[in-house]
DNA sequence: AATCAAAATGTCGACGTCGACATTGCATAT
DNA sequence: ATATGCAATGTCGACGTCGACATTTTGATT
């Protein structure tokens, strides 16, 4: 491999210029700038960042270590977005999954610190509360999807899902809904219960009277591995008599197993049933015909912002108990529509 | 930090008999061994990676390049492969993504030559043919979930999508069907023409007629930006008089349009109608109900096996063009049943 | 031409690890 | 008791980079 020497003798000058050139100091002649790059582009070298970690004791690297990636397919965008902000920001990512066992984070964590790593991201796959229990003080960590249990101070950046569900509701209220029926997330989801709060809080709020919902829990059971009432729930729901003009659900996956019972029943979205979900998970909320109203959750953001939140930690510039909170947007398409007296 | 010296203070050696301890090398009492080892552990010590890749000249560390992982949600689970491979490797796994950007991947490059990586995983998201231009020759590459040009020699490995889609039709063949309805994914996935081909192949071999055969292109245009039509022509195929009994889609994506379109003409699944997917994309294949006969595409295993054949390259012991081909099961849910007389 | 400050460039060593080689310790054979 | 040989341990320096500091060059000022 091709070191800084190696530049330095062909450019005919000292090793410390090349330096200085390579990490943009001033006091380099301009003559001299076009020399060494010159001779670097000839030798093709290219900076050695264990060398150079070795030497400042900063790596400029992230890690970022997430639960359950395999069972959550919308992960990839909060990896996304940290990856797109490490290279806009000349960082490098190192990725570990940890499956939820102890002993495999434990080992992340090895790793981690034989790396020097700046600072880690610890990504919770769906939206909870965590004791970072095998976390270490001694690397700056911050929360993604996540908030830290009573008693740990950790920074944090997750979704606001109330914000969302409280407008998705007002979406559907503005559209003359006022009986709705609603399928609940599995409830250990930290999300399950703000969604659920805010659509009560909204509907109560329009005075709409608690007869007028229909509220059934579609799943429940360990996280991956839930028992699943929603299709059967949902065919119960569309087929009583009074049924409701729109029915919100906890999620999009349950909205599609809605779609279908609803579909099989005869009905049609959304002339006969509104159906709305959460999360913006785009192979179904585009793949469902109406395209499905839903709220996006900002996977994308929570990862760029969240490495940004890291890395002023790093710099000491961030406060280590800031709790960020973004905002999900109502994604209004063709699932949603006006109610229809009836 | 504390560094290989600090542990040889505190237990009395030099740092070489630490070194030894820490690698594993023979020739060291059993008693300094235990000496070390606590001071160690009092210590915390945990070997600096960056200077032993700068001693060494490796660095343990394997790259992996993708493309479009946004688009693709499957896209998780070679990454969760690979990273298992090197957990219980002891590698570390550095990410990238260049979203198919040519400019951004020459930065991966740079990034990971700057790593002194020791390998590099081309990761494509759908299965296609890929010239890696932009690669370099210096760093050993396999391509995972795509094979080189002509014209490059890269080892690689992909999926069997061939003898997925032979088996499937088989599968179809078996239950009694003879007429029978395909709609085409993107003529741009490598996929797409071996998993028609295969079932052209099969359906032929079983002495069906071309008029029985009912095939469609469901959608066309740039990856990630397609036109999709496969709702309209789902719709168009199952409101035929002369009705096909099973109706096979390019992939799971396409099987829910379908559900949506037969379920919307009144059409059972799978009593009036066989529809069956590929792809084994869990929250499309196991969200639909009846539950969705698929075949399972091996991601997981691509990623592993993928990070095996980079390292058997690595060490030098593996060719550079070998080209593995991954079996793809099919799984058979409730989707499919036999054909009935009509 | 002499002086001097500022700019440009260079020298050197340290970061943490481990290979090459050197030295010491110890047991066995004479 | 001495020699022999191997096992155990130690010393030293190099890997590539860059900070601290030293030296040289430049050009403006007298």
């Amino acid at each position: 491999m091709v070191s800084i020497k190696d530049v330095a003798r062909v450019a005919g000058v000292s090793d410390k210029t090349v330096s200085r050139v390579v990490n943009g100091e001033p006091n380099v002649t301009a003559d001299t700038i076009e020399k060494v790059k010159l001779a670097i582009a000839d030798l093709g070298y290219i900076p050695n960042l264990a060398a150079r970690s070795i030497r400042s004791n900063r790596s400029n690297t992230i890690g970022i270590v997430t639960d359950f990636i395999s069972t959550t397919p919308y992960s990839g965008d909060i990896v996304r977005g940290v990856q797109d902000w490490a290279s806009a920001n000349g960082r490098t990512v190192l990725l570990a999954n940890t499956d939820g066992d102890p002993e495999r984070e434990a080992n992340v964590w090895r790793t981690f610190k034989a790396h020097r790593i700046d600072g880690v991201l610890h990504v919770a796959m769906y939206h909870r509360v965590v004791a970072p229990a095998a976390g270490d003080v001694s690397i700056p960590t911050v929360l993604v999807n996540s908030h830290a249990a009573d008693g740990y101070t950790y920074p944090s950046i997750e979704p606001d899902d109330y914000g969302g569900s409280r407008d998705l509701t007002e979406h559907l209220l503005a559209l003359g809904h006022r009986r709705i029926g609603y399928i609940r997330l599995n409830p250990l989801l930290l999300g399950a219960n703000q969604r659920l709060d805010a659509f009560l809080a909204a509907t109560q709020a329009a005075g709409i009277a608690e007869a007028d919902l229909v509220i059934r829990l579609g799943m429940e059971g360990p996280i991956g591995r839930e028992t699943n009432y929603v299709y059967r729930e949902a065919l119960d729901i569309l087929s009583s008599p009074s049924r409701p003009t729109a029915l919100v659900c906890g999620n999009d996956e349950m909205a599609l197993q809605a779609y279908l019972a609803a579909l099989s029943l005869g009905l049609r979205v959304p002339d006969d049933i509104t159906i709305v979900g959460f999360d913006d998970f785009r192979t179904v909320s585009l793949g469902l015909k109406p395209e499905l109203t839903t709220v996006a959750l900002p996977y994308y953001d929570l990862g760029w912002q969240g490495a940004d939140m890291l890395d002023q930690l790093v710099q000491a510039k961030g406060s280590a108990d800031e709790r960020r909170v973004l905002r999900c947007l109502v994604v209004a398409r063709g699932s949603s529509a006006e109610a229809t007296r009836r």
